[in-house]
DNA sequence: ATAAGATTAAAAATCATTATCAATAAGGAT
DNA sequence: ATCCTTATTGATAATGATTTTTAATCTTAT
């Protein structure tokens, strides 16, 4: 059964693409709306899930809240702010991890693993030295606040 | 403002304690109202945030499903099963993560790093190989089946 | 064209978690 | 012990993210 390229399904891939964040499914819905003013969140959903479930993108989930899409599906690591939630690649850090040494004292069958890194974003902490607390939302970096 | 330990409480941490496995709040819930048959869910949410907040307990997200809990709070990675979504310690796992070295590529401030294996567990893949498939729930394991 | 099947939009349902709020329980001061 | 203040509780409602349902619409093969 091979994946049918229906219209929405194309737009939610091409905004995905050309997003340099991770969006979210709320955030890609947004995006889709501007092409597709009458599609629905339930199918942008349906379709980050066929997606990801077929392999061409993959699905981040980090920080217990809402889910990131990615077109990156080759296994990579992220870093992620506790204040604005965004989501950047950890690029050229590859991490040498064992897994067979894992496999071998666990007795798990390994099939992915990932290093989350959290912390505080350049763009929170700058805002944090001048406002000294908090902001309520967005990032004010380049990549549309997500 | 020091944490006075009230009898739910107490029973929440008893409970935590007890169990070999990271328990979700439900489970947890279940647990507790054997001794104390009129607690409320809302309760153990609210407690498990109150003893995590204090550093007597920490919180695991993981597989962007239920939060599980843990009284160990020394910073250690976990193996989780994608089947049936329990959480195991990766004992003796010490990564050689450099994080200075991440923190000045990436410029974030880094409060904390996590490596998350994900894999089938040793119960679900002997029962995978007997029934060739997929089980409904529970893990057949010790640990009650989280 | 037509039937079979897939996909959609919209709405309702679900699941985990958090907030609200009135009632109760602790502590400390008198 | 009694009163006062504040914290905590249980019950329930509300929330936010995601999934399911359903009836309608669109594809594709025949």
């Amino acid at each position: 059964m091979q994946l049918r390229m229906t219209s929405q399904r194309e737009v939610i891939l091409q905004e995905l693409r050309k997003s340099c964040a991770h969006p979210t499914a709320d955030e890609l819905y947004d995006l889709v709306k501007k092409t597709l003013p009458r599609i629905s969140l339930a199918t942008v959903y349906r379709n980050l899930e066929i997606l990801s479930e077929a392999g061409i993108i993959s699905k981040i989930e980090v920080g217990g809240r809402q889910k990131r899409y990615d077109t990156e599906i080759k296994s990579h690591h992220h870093i992620y702010c506790v204040k604005c939630h965004r989501v950047d690649n950890l690029e050229g850090y590859e991490s040498e991890v064992d897994l067979q040494e894992i496999v071998g004292r666990e007795d798990y069958e390994v099939t992915d693993y990932r290093l989350d890194i959290t912390g505080i974003c350049p763009d929170c902490e700058k805002l944090e030295k001048i406002t000294g607390g908090y902001k309520m939302s967005g990032c004010g970096c380049a990549c549309g606040g997500s």
